[in-house]
DNA sequence: CTGTTAGCGCTTTCAT
DNA sequence: ATGAAAGCGCTAACAG
């Protein structure tokens, strides 16, 4: 593998001439610029990234760690942060955590390693040892989607309530009173906006208050579902359901055709926070709760970038927007 | 940041010794072996990767370049990779392409620059200068799901072949004659594997071979959509539709919806190659392949690192099944 | 404008 | 078993 010294050595010039016109500094004289150029190109020289990063103490790379990448919301968020730093000239370093905080902390500790010059995270609970360690090394980072107890770091992430206002306006003008919800986990800041939001909202928007229609789920289809049956089994007859995220409208789904059968639960509105593209091929079709993950995205990498540069990072709330198939 | 230096000091030894120690390495006596380990926990010791990195020549880390991180299979493929080569050690460097040339291009000179030990990609076309390089370079590289003209890497992806075979045999036993198939890019191997497949498979099964029923879409929503339409216009009335990936089908459910009206449309089969969960949840409740990303993550993390050993690196077919989800 | 030199943090001989 | 020393490829400081 050609180094920087080879193509030193073929443009007959010093070694820290190669090295400056290759890193496109000030002054260089046009000849000897001319003949680094030529010399790498002909030798297919790719700068040693590691050994740059020894050297000038900084990687120009950012660490992304998702909850799950499988999820929409997250594989888009990340398709959009790294697009983002791409253009920054960042590269992304993107793992999962695959909702275990074990293997997040597994996750972090590599990141230290590498170095990365900062973080942007989706949390799973409280703060990890690795994490504190981060933090206390000032290695820039920025929250998403959900906070930490605790710990105060600059938030991007979904205006939860201003979607669920959508929500509340949709369900009203739709005329519901009966209406079911199935929330999140109680632990998780997400969960606890949507619910406050919703529950505090219901009485202004002629939604019933009634709290044997409320249900808390886990945010995945498997207690949602077993919720939403929770609710069904009281013998209350809801006209519409909020499904708290988009794994939980999957549960909800599931669970009304189950209890009910396909007919009957298509007679049921269910709203979702959170949308996928199939909701629009469901029947009846599921009105929804767009959340802008590539705006997120993009705000987290501009957001490190400027902890980056020393500056403040502001916390942003990126609204949402409704997406009203209750038309068929 | 605590370098090595620091540990070795703090436990008095030499920076060799705290060296072989933090590697596990051989015969080092049990009490210098435990001093380091405590100096080192006590000063929240990381070693710096890049600086390791460009001693040993090696990263322990693996560049893995989908097509788009937002495709449900690459999603899945990519989570299943992490986990597989975390558990042998390596970590993996996710990046996404985009489904454009020269973004992946981009990524390549990336994860070049880092020194990557191994690669796997999925190719967008045919070969890119930088893939060249990195053949030439001898870096161990697997192809996923999608071949190159020309270049003779180890393979892992879907078994097509089987998979159409299963979608053929369901069709038989629906008694379908009239299918119409949506096919995709015919400069992808995907595409054409599949094509062949299921055009050759047709007499055998009992199937119509009119040419009309049959149109390329791009493997896109909006390429199937239209090539849909173009079906439908000749006045042909198929019994059943057959997707030629995910995206396609869903853009074949689009455009039965807009020309026929929701009622009509769901009165046509749909079968697809690729399965959505929410399949489930469409009306009718759409039939499909469902191909192993999971296996195949891990499997092409098997292969690189079977390359990076000296061994070969054998292609692998992954079987795929079928969720027939047909009797509603 | 350019060549030389030091040294980033680490692993790995080479002697003990 | 361990300390000393060399050097991986690169950038930045220092002389010219």
């Amino acid at each position: 593998m050609a180094t920087i010294k080879d193509v030193a050595a073929r443009a007959g010039v010093g070694l820290g001439t190669a090295s400056r016109v290759l890193n496109g500094s000030t002054q260089t004289s046009p000849s000897s610029r001319e003949r680094v150029l030529a010399a790498a190109a002909e030798l297919g020289y790719v700068a040693h990234g590691p050994a740059r990063a020894l050297r000038r103490t900084r990687t120009d790379a950012l660490g992304l760690l998702v909850s799950d990448i499988r999820n929409p919301f997250f594989s888009e968020l990340a398709h959009a942060a790294e697009q983002e730093a791409r253009a920054h000239g960042y590269a992304v370093l993107l793992a999962n955590a695959n909702e275990d905080e074990r293997q997040a902390d597994d996750v972090l500790r590599t990141f230290a390693s590498q170095r990365i010059d900062g973080l942007m995270l989706s949390p799973q609970g409280p703060a990890t040892p690795q994490l504190a360690s981060l933090v206390e090394r000032d290695v820039p980072i920025v929250l998403l989607n959900r906070r930490i107890e605790g710990v105060d770091l600059p938030f991007f992430g979904t205006d939860n309530e201003q979607g669920v206002g959508l929500v509340l306006d949709h369900l009203q003008r739709r005329g519901h009173r009966d209406v079911a919800y199935v929330g999140g986990t109680p632990t998780m800041s997400t969960g606890v906006e949507r619910a406050r939001a919703y529950l505090g909202g219901r009485a202004a928007h002629g939604i019933s208050t009634d709290d044997a229609l409320v249900e808390a789920g886990d945010f995945q289809t498997e207690g949602a579902a077993a919720a939403m049956l929770r609710i069904l089994d009281r013998g209350v007859h809801p006209s519409a359901v909020f499904g708290a995220n988009g794994a939980t409208t999957v549960g909800v789904l599931r669970a009304l055709r189950e209890r009910l059968g396909a007919d009957a639960a298509a007679a049921i509105e269910v709203v979702s926070f959170d949308d996928f593209d199939w909701f629009a091929y469901a029947s009846p079709a599921i009105t929804a709760v767009r959340n802008d993950a590539s705006a997120i995205g993009r705000a987290a990498v501009q957001g490190v970038l400027a902890l980056l540069r020393g500056e403040p990072a502001e916390s942003v709330r990126v609204a949402t927007t409704l997406v009203d198939r209750s038309g068929h």
